[in-house]
DNA sequence: CCTACCGATCGGTAGG
DNA sequence: CCTACCGATCGGTAGG
């Protein structure tokens, strides 16, 4: 099967330039880097992508929905504001610091290296998700689990939780969801 | 007198590229960008400095010492824990989110830039720096205004702090001070 | 998907 | 600090 073939292809370029755009940049990857990762000459990641924007938007995309995905089955089924924002604190950290996630944490930190004009899609898919943290976290400010600006609230938890990959090294005392219940025991009230 | 003109050019290319390293990143930051953002010549450059690399470290190291000094700066003369932790949590923002301030930016967001051996005195800035707030943040949960481990508690504030430079916009509703409160508010008991 | 290659640009240097 | 330049490497393409 051609197709499935190639399609397989692909993701393993996708794979493998998310964790090269991690460790070294997107600027200072080169395509090939990419390539090479894979077994192929430069000149043949052109067949799969049509250029080196492509591949960088394919990974952001691959990590926006990992995400958002995680979320919504984490959400699922939950109505208590405090166990849905435990839920999503969780999701999150986890998708975030698991096994070969690379590709949110590009999302996250190559903002920059993405010009405007090629981020359509991904601006949707983002509003999208931080449309669910907004209303989790208002809904847990009105239930007086959490005090102030849902708006604000929302901001500083994300950045908290987006800056532990700076830090973060598997071979600590905390596993991701130790790490998401310690900062929810700081903000709860 | 030559010697302080040539630091005056020096420091003017230290400033030019942290305001390019914040925009367009390190590696995508040509040495002719930065030259010509001070009208000099690519080739003359290497007048002030040895290579790229040392342009980084100058920039970087001019955002450590600021941030630091204006932490030492705000905590002078305080000595209530809770009063503490406000004037650092401040003092952090205002560094972080004035005007022509992209060096400590740079500091945090181009660590992966710049090689291990090239980190030797940035990290001991950095370590006295988090020894401050190691300080602080446990004294305040001493006295019962925070609550959680103090070394957590540490790592996601500044890391709340810092990702304010994702989405904090200058036309917007709240100050750098403003922030800083709001996110007291959010974690004080 | 490989081979062979391109024009452009990169960080950096020599010589004044 | 400029001029003139270098070897290396970059993203990408044509032709099979």
């Amino acid at each position: 099967m051609t197709i499935s073939d190639s399609e397989n292809r692909r993701n393993k370029l996708i794979r493998a330039a998310a964790s090269l755009f991690h460790e070294k940049g997107y600027a200072a990857t080169t395509v090939r880097d990419i390539a090479r990762a894979v077994g192929l000459q430069s000149g043949s990641l052109f067949y799969h992508f049509r250029n080196k924007e492509e591949i960088l938007v394919a990974v952001m995309q691959n990590g926006m929905r990992r995400t958002s995905e995680a979320a919504a089955a984490a959400l699922d089924g939950l109505s208590d504001p405090s166990e849905r924002l435990r839920a999503l604190f969780r999701a999150h950290l986890e998708t975030l610091l698991g096994d070969l996630q690379d590709d949110m944490i590009v999302l996250l930190y190559e903002q920059r290296s993405l010009p405007i004009e090629a981020r359509g899609e991904l601006v949707k898919l983002r509003d999208e998700y931080e449309q669910v943290w907004q209303q989790v976290i208002s809904d847990a400010v009105d239930a007086g689990v959490v005090r102030g600006d849902p708006g604000v609230v929302r901001r500083f938890s994300l950045g908290a939780l987006n800056w532990t990959v700076q830090w973060y090294r598997k071979d600590g005392p905390l596993s991701p969801t130790d790490l998401a219940d310690e900062f929810l025991n700081t903000i709860t009230i």
